[in-house]
DNA sequence: TGCTAAAACTAATGTCATTAGTTATTATAA
DNA sequence: TTATAATAACTAATGACATTAGTTTTAGCA
C-alpha cells in the first residue's frame, strides 16, 4: 500500500463523527477508527494524542458547531419566537449530529477550560434567550434548567429509542415545548 | 487464601452497584468487580455469564426497584397529587441509585423481552398517573413523553454536574415540575 | 467416610490503547 | 538536481481487559 496517506486531525474527526453517529460514542475506538481510515492504530498518534484527546476534540467540534448553528438561527429574534427557535434548533442539532451531541454530553474533565467555555457559551445563549423573554435573576436560572432538562431529556430518550408508541414525535415535541413555555409565561406573570 | 468465598449473583450486583454509583457504569468491569470482591475475574463466570449479562442484571434490578418504589409511593393517590409524587419519586430514585438509574438507561438490546417488560411497566405507570389526571389517548402519550423528557433530562444533567450556578437545585426541580404541570392543565382545558 | 457438583483457580487467547523505535516519503535548501 | 531534515506511517512490544478451557479443591450429602 501507500505510506503517507495524508491524514490530519480534521479527517480523523470526520471519520470518528461518522462512527459515533452510527454506533454511538463507545464504538469509536482507535482500532475502529484506524480500520476505517486504512491505517494502523499507532499511526493515529501522529495526529491526536490518544483516545481521550480524540473524544475531547470531538466534543470541542460539537460545541463549536452547536453554538454556531444556534447563533445563526437566533440572530435578530427575540422573546417567544427566539425561545421557540432555540428549542427546535437544539433538537435539530441533536438529531442531525447524534455522535457529536453525545460527545458534548459525555466528554470532559471538570477542569478542562476550553470545553467549559464551549458549554458555557451554550448555557449563556439559553440564558440570554430566556432573559429577553422576561425572566431574570434566579427565575431565569430555574427556567434555563427546566428548558435544558426538557430538551436534553427528549433528545436523549429519542436517540435511545425510548419513545415506542405509534404517535408522531414531532407533535410530541411541539406540544411539550408549548406546554413548558405556557407554564413559563404563567410563572413570569405570577411574579414568583 | 480461602477458595469458596461464597459469592452469588446478589453479592455481585451489590458490589457492581456500588462501583457504578461511584465511578459510573463504565467503571464496572469484571476486573474491577473481581478486585472489589477479592477474587479473580474468571471466577465471576460461575455467577454471571459475562459483562453484558452483568449489566443486564443490573438494569433488571434497577427496574424492579424503581417500579417497586413508584408503586409504593403512588398507592392511593390520584390526579395532581399522584403526578407530583411520581415526579419526585422519579428524581429521588435517580439521585439515590445513580448506578442503577444509568444502567436502566444504557443497557439492553431491543429484543430483550424481560428488560422491555420492566421499562414498559415504568411507562405504563406514568401513563396511568397522567390518565387519572385527565388526559387520554394521544394527549396522554404526548404528556408522558414530555414528563419523561423533563425528568430524565434533569436527572441526567444533575448527575453530569451540568448545573453549576449557585442556585438551589431542589427549587429548580420544584419550579420545573410546577411549570410543566401548569402547562398540562392548560392543555387539558383547551381540549387539544 | 467418600463422592459429586460446583466454586474458585491457573493458563492461554484475542482485542484494545499505548509507547518505543524504525522506515521511508515529502518538502526544503544547498 | 541532490542531500538533508522533519515527520507520517510502520512494526514490535507491553499491559489492561474479557473470555474460554481445563484443573483443583471444597462443601454438602449419601
Amino acid at each position: 500500500m501507500s505510506p503517507r496517506i495524508g491524514l490530519d486531525l480534521g479527517t480523523l474527526l470526520d471519520a470518528a463523527t461518522e462512527l459515533a453517529d452510527q454506533g454511538g460514542l463507545e464504538s469509536v475506538t482507535l482500532a475502529s477508527l484506524a480500520g476505517k481510515l486504512n491505517v494502523r492504530s499507532p499511526s493515529l498518534y501522529n495526529h491526536v494524542n490518544g483516545l481521550p484527546e480524540l473524544r475531547r476534540q470531538l466534543a470541542l467540534r460539537g460545541l463549536a458547531l452547536f453554538n454556531g448553528q444556534l447563533a445563526k438561527q437566533l440572530a435578530g429574534l427575540y422573546g417567544d419566537e427566539a425561545l421557540r427557535r432555540f428549542c427546535y434548533a437544539y433538537i435539530a442539532f441533536a438529531r442531525e449530529n447524534p455522535g457529536l451531541y453525545e460527545s458534548v454530553q459525555l466528554v470532559g474533565e471538570p477542569e478542562d477550560a476550553e470545553l467549559k467555555a464551549g458549554k458555557e457559551e451554550l448555557v449563556s445563549r439559553a440564558a440570554e434567550t430566556v432573559g429577553a423573554y422576561g425572566l431574570e435573576g434566579e427565575a431565569a436560572i430555574h427556567a434555563v434548567r427546566g428548558l435544558r432538562s426538557l430538551l436534553h431529556g427528549f433528545a436523549s430518550l429519542e436517540r435511545q429509542g425510548a419513545f415506542r408508541m405509534k404517535v408522531g414525535l414531532d407533535e410530541s415535541l411541539r406540544l411539550m415545548i408549548d406546554t413548558f413555555l405556557f407554564g413559563m409565561k404563567a410563572m413570569r406573570e405570577s411574579g414568583d
